[in-house]
DNA sequence: CTATATTAGTACAATATCGAACTAAAAGGA
DNA sequence: TCCTTTTAGTTCGATATTGTACTAATATAG
């Protein structure tokens, strides 16, 4: 593989390491104090796929090792967003569910990003980010599957 | 603007997160002991743009506070990865210049991850990501001036 | 010129991240 | 069944990240 072919993928990682970078810091500037982007992205998951989910699945969603989700989840349960409970099938293992608080601060948490998003469809035509949305999903897809082999 | 649209963009911040994860992991794999993603990125961005930069200048490329940019360099410095010189023109500042042992870690490195790339290249055809990327910086050039006036 | 404001960088403290080692439960093999 | 291996989750320690507050130097306003 030559150098520039090299350069394009570095290039690709580095743009989106940048626009996560900053992605990070609008959503954190819009939660409550000491709650930061992975509290709120847990969240979210919990509402979009399903709650009750184990914390092992929700570390392998995020691939994230699964003692920084423990901490995550702490965080949440100590604010009264999830509830944990034994997992009914596993006595090794937990059940995650969102409170009425949890779901609450999302609802409220989307809203507040509302402006911002406004903001960016101005600039950004909505068409352009719904196509790129394919594109980025199969690069996920692909380094997802990749990384279960190759790390 | 409906909620629809609103789970667009968080898609796309979504899924470009778990991208970024995934590849930190991957490059985090190919790194000497206690080297993680963001010296590396420091060690190239030293060699694609320039060196001798400040470490403010540093720190507004990669979108991070200055203390977090201060505490990178400081590592790479121990490891005499980095040299840091005072700033002739401004007495407050500083210049980072990469060493010869920077240059040679920055070549190594890139030279472990073409397997992983060549293997990237096979599934997603290096076309799709040379389309991917103008869009992609179209992107991180708006929220990178988006932040500039709104957090 | 002097006083004030801004800027570059560091120090400190709080929290986050993550590898390694551990415990307890479950799964699998003989 | 009994023994071994695997799995879910936590604990611990080391390092990373970042907000706040600081120092020193430079820029700016009057």
């Amino acid at each position: 593989m030559d150098e520039k072919t090299a350069g394009t993928f570095f290039s690709l990682f580095n743009e989106i390491g940048i626009i996560n970078q900053i992605g990070t810091t609008f959503l954190e500037a819009r939660l409550p104090d000491g709650l930061i982007a992975p509290h709120f992205s847990v969240l979210n998951h919990l509402i979009r796929v399903q709650d009750g989910q184990t914390p092992i699945r929700l570390a392998q969603a995020f691939q994230v090792p699964k003692n920084s989700m423990t901490h995550t989840l702490a965080g949440l349960e100590r604010r009264g967003l999830v509830q944990m409970r034994p997992n009914p099938d596993d006595a090794r293992s937990k059940q995650v569910w969102i409170t009425p608080a949890g779901r609450d601060l999302r609802v409220r948490t989307i809203a507040n990003m509302i402006p911002l998003f406004e903001e960016f469809e101005q600039t950004i035509a909505l068409d352009r980010v719904t196509e790129l949305l394919p594109r980025l999903r199969e690069i996920r897809e692909f380094v997802d599957e990749l990384r279960d082999h190759r790390t």
